[in-house]
DNA sequence: GTCTATAAGCCGATAGAC
DNA sequence: GTCTATCGGCTTATAGAC
């Protein structure tokens, strides 16, 4: 009895699943706010309260780190455009435009700093197997078909195209937004959006304009 | 007169402009290839063929070096694009479009990496107020200023709102390109721009639909 | 599984000769 | 203006004790 309370609460203060999720989560916090080749190995130890031998008896490089920052924002990232789009009123460009509206509130955040996964991209530019990389595109895709089945279901036509349509302009949102810190391009961003969703609509209803 | 030749020569094999220029060059396709923060002083001086006290002789330091090469490829990349649009035929939609189409060949080289100042300013984000990072947004800016100079002559209305969804899709390709190494994507964004030219087209144009 | 200690090398920037 | 030589510090990763 006693020996198991012993086991018991070792493993509340320091059991090796939660060492390792607390590297992934000091590790996310460096990366995002200060970029992968900025950030040491050391500064992520020292965050996350514990030494670099532990780091890396949790993980095998930093590179392998890198890739669990990327996996850990793929879920919650995902979920939200989920979420802002499933609380949208209106018409579907109305929705969709909704999407931008709320990224535009989170870029105004002091602390926000683009996409991770863009940003990630951006600077293993020189490296494109690395694992991270791919971890973003998949969620890019992920997203994608998301946005994909969204049109299919409400049938309009060439769906899958759309869906890339609106993904280039979030990305666009993101990646200008960054540099001019000008959160005013997400709403942009968002109008070009429900326009583009509008003309695919107009494209299957012929009770729209010439065609 | 021999006086003369010699200073001439002297000019021709190593005048300090020269030297200058091809330390900027040598850090351009350095820090292009391989990101900012990945590429040493040593290296650059290396690539330029001179030591590194030469170039902190022409440098104050590698943030100013970072500096010195996206303005010199701030005018190359933006008459690109001019010339791009200028030598394209057709509607003005189909003449935006060809912008992407001709982006989407550049994209397909093996040793194309995204956009520099967009890549610049993912890499440098924990440093908002760095020179590089307001010479990339004065880049976007000028070519924004540019596509709506383009669209007001045409007579289009909100030619400047029309200008920053055009440069939405632009930045976006460029971040969903290099992310996915999938340079379809730059054509469908072409497609995307093509459609809200239109769009914008048809608003001024009573002929169309209801309004 | 976590620690201390250290390897082996690269970093940006500078001193001082010529 | 360009050189050789070097500073002090930081880098990823590992050895070995407990």
């Amino acid at each position: 009895m006693h020996t198991h309370w012993s086991v018991y609460i070792a493993r509340m203060t320091a059991p090796p699943r939660q060492t390792r999720e607390s590297i992934i989560s000091a590790a996310a916090k460096l990366f995002y706010d200060e970029g992968i080749r900025r950030v040491s190995v050391d500064a992520i130890a020292d965050e996350a309260g514990i030494t670099k031998r532990t780091l890396y008896y949790h993980f095998e490089s930093k590179d392998d780190l890198v890739a669990a920052y990327l996996e850990q924002r793929d879920q919650p990232s995902f979920a939200r455009f989920q979420q802002w789009f499933a609380e949208a009123e209106g018409p579907l460009p109305e929705r969709i435009r909704t999407i931008f509206v709320r990224l535009a509130a989170f870029a105004r955040h002091p602390k926000w700093k683009g996409c991770g996964f863009l940003r990630t991209s951006a600077e293993l530019a020189n490296m494109p197997g690395h694992p991270a990389i791919k971890i973003g595109a998949a969620h890019k895709r992920r997203v994608e078909d998301w946005l994909a089945g969204v049109f299919e279901a409400e049938g309009l036509g060439e769906p899958r195209m759309l869906a890339r349509q609106i993904i280039l302009l979030l990305d666009g949102a993101f990646a200008v937004v960054l540099l001019n810190r000008d959160p005013g391009y997400m709403e942009t961003a968002g109008d070009a959006a429900a326009t583009l969703v509008r003309a695919a609509s107009s494209r299957l209803q012929p009770s729209g304009a010439g065609a």
